[in-house]
DNA sequence: CGATGCCTTGAGTGAATTCAACGCTTGTGG
DNA sequence: CCACAAGCGTTGAATTCACTCAAGGCATCG
């Protein structure tokens, strides 16, 4: 359905991956020179998809697996009557799709929350990847077990926080996150979230988000603009959700 | 704390890889001799540990990954006032301790849910793994993004299944992974959970929990029975839920 | 036979949901 | 340029759901 929006974008100029804007950034362990040639060639192009567009489908045989090179998706369920469960978000260098390429078939969609770029990669070269570069399969198998570890947070917070605990938790990891990769300055920059995702994250109704929010705002921790929402004392808002934040150093990519 | 209950039983007399009794078992894919061979020099002994005991504590720097290879066990996180979240629970053939392994310390904390039998594997062998077993590399990462699709799985009863719905999700998945491994033959055995335990997973409080499972009991979809239930229609219980059940082949082990 | 652990039940309270409406902004077509 | 619709945030009121509190029952175990 919103597939059709995808793609016009492809196909055009790709960023090589040696020149990849991504690498360099504090958040990310460096290439060897080797990985980086491996890399380069098992990159097969790029997929661009506006706002609101959706990147993979649930139920769908993918033949490849994405990366996030630039803006921000989100990983969902839905159940039959179209109640909705958002797992994670996808930042930059973000691994996308690995289940689908692994299992056979994906059991999440994926959408758009700003204009996406995605580096495609071929399923075939994966198995050269293990074969040949036991340092990539390592990154992969750890990516793998960090998203583990989010989902297991994420669990904790839907599962035994309070309404104001988990939402003032999943907006300091949202903007623990965008910070990593520079996404907001100062904290001065919207995250573009609805208070639909937020609530669709969280586990709770719209209204309800919408009300618990507020009383964040009141404590002056966020503030809610532009589409989007801004955090004004990080610390506060991570006193109060009683999360340790993230702890990462050379998070790999990739 | 808990932790001088382990170790009694560990280097008496260790089963022999080649000899392990999950090896022949059809939901899991078999070894090579290769394979085989490597594995049996990577497992560096047992730990066995009885009922309520914990195996692994959160916060911890452990050289070692795990496989289950008898008894059951679970996997949970502690907020600081107590209130705990299960995430997961633990059959024969599962991995535990990946996370720990990977990126130094453990994030969450495993307990003994029966009297349970783990082989220990020296984390110093896990680059050897890699470099020359990549049939194995490829089933960790299998494993690790499996286990991610479980945990989106639960995020999703957690987050958006009403109590009825999420606690019927919840009796239909471990009774299917418990059948998996021949753990109730036809049905018709216990398995051994408190009500507290079903609570602290579905994030209900334990008198919801027992009220609920009540509604279940009176539709006679489940019996509870001898410290823990059984379920009397299979298909009854998943339809409530609402959820498609596993669909697992060839699952990977170690 | 008095603990203790676990399940069960009822009553009262609090939290979160649904329902309903309104305001603001943006975009679109007449 | 205005009218109108659509999307999103906000608010209040009523209802339902889930939680806490409190107590009792029934086993098992020392």
């Amino acid at each position: 359905m919103t597939g059709s929006k995808a793609g016009p974008a492809s196909g055009k100029r790709h960023t090589p991956c040696d020149k990849c804007p991504l690498r360099g950034m504090k958040a990310f362990r460096d290439f060897s020179a080797r990985e980086l040639e491996f890399v380069s060639q098992f990159k097969v192009g790029e997929l661009s998809v506006e706002r609101g567009a959706t990147v993979l489908v649930e139920g769908t045989h993918s033949p490849h697996i994405y990366t996030v090179l630039s803006g921000l998706g989100f990983r969902y369920k839905l159940l039959s009557d179209g109640r909705r469960q958002i797992m994670n978000y996808a930042f930059p260098g973000d691994l996308v799709g690995l289940q689908g390429v692994l299992m056979g078939e994906l059991d999440h969609s994926v959408e758009a929350l700003t204009p996406i770029t995605l580096c495609v990669f071929e399923r075939s070269k994966l198995d050269r990847l293990f074969t040949r570069h036991a340092s990539l399969a390592y990154d992969l198998t750890w990516i793998a077990a960090h998203e583990e570890r989010v989902l297991d947070e994420h669990l904790l917070s839907i599962g035994r926080r309070s309404a104001v605990e988990r939402t003032a938790y999943l907006l300091s990891y949202i903007h623990q996150r965008a910070r990593a990769v520079g996404l907001v300055n100062a904290g001065r920059k919207a995250i573009p979230l609805t208070q639909q995702h937020l609530a669709d994250t969280l586990g709770l109704s719209l209204v309800h988000t919408n009300k618990t929010i507020r009383k964040l705002a009141d404590r002056n921790l966020v503030r809610w603009q532009d589409g989007g929402y801004e955090v004004l004392e990080a610390d506060g808002l991570l006193k109060v959700s009683g999360w340790e934040g993230l702890k990462e150093a050379g998070r790999p990519f990739v």
